[in-house]
DNA sequence: AAGTAAGCGATTTTT
DNA sequence: TCGCTTACTT
């Protein structure tokens, strides 16, 4: 099995020049190949042709188009075992880059699998961040910061920010800080300084002070010795391209150069990975990326397609290889996915399928349920149908467009006592406490760390307020020395009041006894050190509130989380990187998760509830995508379909509650983007189609089974349309059935349309039809009396359901 | 300094 | 509507 891995040299740094083994595509190199594809060694053996010759084609840049489930990490991996085990490179001489820590913990895991002992010789393999990291933190002075620097998060640039803000005689109310957090990540992400950044943007922001404010935002981090995430690539991108020498030494370490999930790479990190890529003429790229262009979604926060579809012109000769032969889902799960990603545009073009044919497989089910509440009830039976079929409750998971959706099911399964677990949402790093005892922390190694500072001086309270702490901080920018060294001097000094005085002194002895056993205590020890000497666990366990316990358990966890570091400096660069904490794999519970975070995973059952107009494809997404956003949103569908192994549910409901009223909606036109062969609509004795509809027009869905006939039909599309703008108008008053279609007089409420397809019209606000005390009668509710009126919002007094707020699009006079 | 009142926004998320 | 953040009050 590990045949060939034996000899392979170890090094957990350089080895000697000398020793290199011979260059790439030498014709020595080529006839160890040759032989060892003879050889054909255990690793190779299990891949299929196109997975082997991902493998195998080693010299020269490669694109790998790995769509869903068909073994793109292990394609990376043994790639990176072949590399190793033909001598072509040593472990230290690999740049494997993924996106997310996960995706980079699997990879050395998988390697390690492969090829034993050798992960520790992979220095190279980890995010595009934490290898940013690893490259400043050798070449910092070069960009102007030390090696120690810090790493802030985004909680610490918000605050930053709105300090310079401030610090500009700004309104931090009329110009958000956090808004501005966003720009300014938007262009970290196009790799532009503030020189760069277009006039447009600059003036979009505070009085046209956007540029200005983005350069005091960059002074400002170089004097705290503090990068943000957009620094860790834009740092050594600037270091490279001015220091032609250093580039070099990584043209020559790096000989081979592998990038996961190419689709995601943003412009910055597209530059970054150009620089080290290409190298002198003549001199092969042995540069191998791997993506899958119809799997991009996120493209909204920088990501760009366009990198992997360009790959073939920005590495001339470059081999492109199709993955294609999926291992994970049932034919009628591909064939549904791959009707409905072919509606997308400018795609490299793949089409997945699988040698497995089973008649048992079912078809992609699309159930109808009448509102949210009893799609949350009906997915709840279906699991529970399962689990007494002997199904775990781990190999399913719902896959949501929003989080909203969420609480529906969370209430649902505590309700039925099932078991169930949130991928995504708060994190532990993010809550209140860790921050506070990470701030503590941070100080205590990073004595220039003013938002530690400021996070925890009066935390808990010492008497320093807002007073104090302006005195002090005006203090040391006049000095310009960082606030805790300020502090230092200003308690020798009469400018503070004698009790605020005392207080700081407290602090400044507190911290400066804490650094002088930072290389003598125990981290783990020294750590609840401060946290107790602090007053910071006291102030908890005084605290009566509800959430207290678990705070303080929280600390208690934290403290143990350490214990797997060697120092409390390791720790802080760990959670600076790595957000996130391990989930409890031995409990059987539903996953629930939005669409994003479910990429890369897969799950025997997958639930997909919310396939409605507005939701998915979401508002937004069009309005502000366009064409672009359509396709993206379809990609998420294509993303949410192919996570299932054997069953895959849609769902979509009538009528759903956003942002506090019911709402009718429409069927996802996602559902009539799936192929009639590999899709049925399953049969609910629910509520659903037993009542009129009153004048709707006809939709497939209405009718036990729409796929029988006409649904792709002109007259299907048209009826769809007419109901989409009839149910639009209800956002207004209610116009009747007319088409509306682009060009409106100029006086009419705009359309916003993508490519003669209506996907929004803003609403008119005309006087409402209805008075008070007119008797109405509602699709969801049934009758009742109008007790209120505010536009086109009412507030109804329904014989059965209670009071209820609804638009008055949704009711008729009775 | 804490507690209430008012206001705002409401996709998707990693590092 | 609801939940969270911010401002104002005591």
């Amino acid at each position: 099995m590990m045949s060939g891995f034996d000899d392979i040299p170890f090094f957990d740094e350089e080895p000697a020049p000398r020793k290199q083994p011979p260059a790439t595509g030498g014709i020595a190199a080529r006839a160890m190949a040759a032989r060892d594809r003879q050889q054909r060694p255990d690793y190779l053996s299990g891949l299929n042709p196109e997975q082997a010759e991902a493998v195998e084609s080693l010299d020269g840049p490669v694109l790998v188009l790995a769509g869903a489930g068909t073994g793109k990490t292990r394609v990376l991996t043994t790639r990176i075992a072949h590399i190793l085990s033909t001598g072509r490179a040593f472990p230290s001489q690999i740049l494997a880059v993924t996106f997310t820590n996960k995706a980079a913990r699997e990879m050395k895991e998988r390697v390690g699998v492969l090829v034993g002992h050798a992960v520790e010789g992979m220095p190279w393999l980890g995010t595009f961040h934490s290898i940013g990291v690893k490259l400043l933190r050798r070449h910092a002075e070069l960009v102007g910061l030390r090696s120690d620097f810090t790493i802030l998060d985004t909680d610490d640039v918000v605050r930053l920010i709105k300090q310079i803000i401030q610090a500009e005689g700004l309104d931090d109310k009329r110009w958000p800080a956090k808004q501005f957090a966003g720009m300014i990540d938007g262009w970290k992400n196009k790799d532009l300084d503030p020189a760069q950044i277009p006039e447009g943007d600059a003036r979009a922001f505070a009085n046209g002070k956007g540029r200005e404010l983005y350069a005091a935002y960059q002074n400002r981090l170089r004097t705290l010795n503090a990068c943000d995430f957009g620094d860790l690539l834009l740092h050594p991108i600037r270091m490279f391209r001015s220091n032609p020498d250093v580039l070099k030494e990584y043209h020559d370490k790096f000989r081979y150069i592998l990038v996961d999930e190419y689709q995601d790479t943003n412009t910055a990190q597209y530059m970054w990975l150009r620089l080290l890529a290409q190298r002198a003429k003549g001199v092969p790229q042995n540069v191998c990326c791997v993506g899958d262009d119809d799997q991009s979604i996120y493209g909204w926060r920088g990501a760009e397609v366009d990198n992997i579809l360009r790959f073939e012109k920005d590495f001339p000769g470059a081999k492109v290889i199709k993955l294609e032969r999926n291992y994970r889902s049932t034919e009628h799960i591909l064939g549904a996915a791959a009707h409905l990603i072919a509606h997308n545009e400018g795609r490299l073009g793949k089409t997945l399928f699988t040698e497995r044919t089973d008649p048992d497989d079912e078809k992609v089910q699309v159930h109808a349920a009448w509102d949210s509440e009893e799609e949350a009830r009906a997915v709840g039976e279906e699991i529970e149908q399962l689990q007494r079929k002997s199904h775990k409750l781990n190999d399913m998971a719902i896959l949501v467009r929003a989080s909203f959706q969420m609480r529906e099911f969370e209430d649902r399964f505590v309700t039925l006592g099932l078991n169930y677990r949130v991928i995504g949402g708060p994190r532990f790093y993010e809550r209140l406490e860790i921050r506070d005892a990470m701030a503590y922390f941070r100080l205590v190694c990073q004595p220039a760390d003013d938002l530690a500072f400021e996070r925890i001086v009066n935390t808990p309270k010492r008497g320093l307020g807002d007073t104090t702490i302006r005195t002090l901080h005006d203090y040391a920018r006049a000095r310009d020395v960082p606030m805790l060294a300020a502090a230092t001097d200003i308690i020798e000094t009469d400018e503070l009041k004698a009790k605020a005085r005392k207080g700081l002194f407290d602090v400044v002895a507190d911290f400066r006894r804490w650094q002088s056993l930072l290389e003598t205590t125990p981290h783990t020890e020294l750590a609840e050190q401060i946290l107790d000497e602090s007053g910071y666990t006291a102030m908890w366990q005084n605290d009566k509130s509800a959430e207290a316990p678990g705070r303080l358990e929280n600390l208690k966890e934290l403290i143990r989380s350490m214990e797997a570091f060697e120092s409390l400096r390791g720790f802080l660069e760990h959670v600076a990187l790595v957000m996130d904490a391990e989930q409890n794999e031995n409990l059987d519970a539903v996953s629930i998760m939005t669409l994003h975070s479910a990429k890369g995973l897969e799950f025997d059952t997958v639930f997909l509830p919310g396939w409605e107009e507005g939701l998915f494809p979401h508002q937004r997404a069009l309005d502000e995508g366009g064409r672009s956003g359509l396709e993206e949103e379809r990609r998420l569908a294509y993303v949410g379909i192919t996570r299932a192994k054997h069953r895959c549910h849609i769902w979509f409901v009538s009528n759903r509650r956003i942002h506090g009223l019911w709402q009718s909606t429409l069927p996802s036109r996602f559902l009539d983007e799936l192929p009639n062969t590999h899709v049925e609509v399953a049969e609910t004795e629910q509520s659903y189609g037993g009542y009129g509809r009153g004048g709707y027009g006809q939709s497939r869905f209405d009718k036990a089974d729409p796929f029988q006939n006409n649904y792709s039909t002109p007259g299907w599309k048209r009826a769809q349309q007419n109901r989409s703008d009839a149910t639009r108008d209800n956002w207004g008053s209610r116009s009747g059935h007319a088409v509306e279609r682009i060009g409106y007089g100029e006086s009419g409420p705009r359309s916003r349309t993508i490519d003669g397809e209506l996907v929004a019209k803003s609403t008119s606000t005309e006087p409402s039809r209805f008075t008070v005390g007119d008797r109405v009668f509602h699709m969801k509710f049934g009758n009742g009396n109008i007790s209120a009126i505010e536009g086109n919002k009412l507030t109804i007094d329904f014989d059965k359901a209670g009071q209820k707020r609804v638009l008055d699009g949704f009711v008729e006079k009775a």
